[in-house]
DNA sequence: CACAAATCCGACCGGTCGTGCTATTATCAA
DNA sequence: TTGATAATAGCACGACCGGTCGGATTTGTG
């Protein structure tokens, strides 16, 4: 029972890569078909319909990102090391998979399909609201773990902390893809180390 | 030659408001007919290829959005108030054109614009990528004028208030449409004036 | 090797896409 | 009112869309 898995791995695979680009209505099952060299009706017999592939390809990116980004980051201590791990492992998810040689950035599909998807109700919007929602969770629980720890002020507010954390993370994706600045992640990392400062418990 | 002009200015405003639902790719001649009851190729009489209409869409936005937003800040004095104006403008224009009743969004289209043409080259992503760095342009340049009115520290990097501006937008329409946060709005402004507290001049 | 099950293919369906071509209707100056 | 012209409709095209189906081929297994 091998074969059928991993084909449709490869499938998953490509149409994830394809999917960062034109979006996942924009990955055509023709046009994956082609590229992957097997006939249509091939591939779409490993889905029963397109919004099942759909489904698999966010199941696959979120997998990717919590194995990526989310899950290594409690090798680092509580509190503000964890924060910034989080951040810096976020940046990294932003040059793919293969970490990327050049400092041109692919950027992050979830937020790609946060647009496409913001205002076209279905399936696929509910799964990526849900991995949005805990996305801005873990980002909220590491900040409030730096509150715990004495690391960041006390009466910071954790959500607030996530909002701006993702901006600055949007951000960097709008200004890298579309823009083409050079300086952007550099910028990025500015606006993050101003946050921290901003959320750092005073030291008198 | 008063009726082509107007149907084609009708066109045009209806295109716009589906293709900040549908995206400018999502918007289809023949479901634009059929809502504008007009037949298929009576529409497409009036551009010579879809490009066209797109890029026709494109500019419409980007008139109403300096019409709205970036001219009228003018009236308001240089440095803070203006900087303010700006922000203040910018998250009125994300209730969309009628001011909108509700405290949801409906989101700024360039911001979904932008995803959907980060990676997809031709006429529309190149006007999209002008008026995108306008718009960073005009940020950055209400930033410097508040330097120079002393409101903001000397040292301030007006583009990188920009980038961060930008970030909190973007925030906003991400807790806003897709996680549909009701405090999105809030957050946004919070995050606003904790950027500008760090940019003020310190007071001795 | 044999054979059943898993896998994949080619042909095809009804629709819709963007886009031309031609004919018809509406508009407006003379 | 007429006639030139602008505006729109009708229709057809090739391409591609998601999806179906029966049969061919490959695969793992005994």
């Amino acid at each position: 029972m091998g074969k059928g898995e991993t084909t449709r791995q490869q499938i998953v695979d490509t149409a994830l890569q394809r999917a960062s680009e034109l979006g996942l209505e924009g990955v055509t099952l023709g046009r994956l078909a082609d590229e992957l060299q097997i006939s249509k009706s091939g591939l779409f017999a490993h889905f029963k319909s397109k919004e099942a592939l759909q489904l698999a390809v966010l199941e696959e990116a979120i997998e990717r990102f919590k194995e990526r980004v989310v899950r290594p980051i409690v090798r680092q201590p509580r509190g503000v090391p964890r924060v910034r791990e989080l951040f810096e492992r976020w940046v990294a998810w932003f040059r793919g998979e293969s970490g990327g040689i050049e400092n041109e950035l692919l950027g992050c599909p979830f937020l790609s399909l946060s647009s496409e998807y913001d205002d076209r109700p279905g399936a696929v919007r509910d799964a990526l609201v849900r991995c949005q929602k805990e996305w801005i969770a873990a980002i909220s629980r590491a900040a409030s773990l730096a509150v715990e720890e004495g690391h960041f002020r006390t009466d910071l507010d954790p959500e607030q902390f996530a909002f701006e954390f993702k901006g600055i993370g949007m951000a960097l994706q709008h200004s890298a893809k579309l823009v083409a600045d050079p300086t952007a992640v550099r910028r990025a990392r500015s606006a993050f180390d101003r946050l921290l400062a901003d959320a750092s418990a005073s030291v008198h």
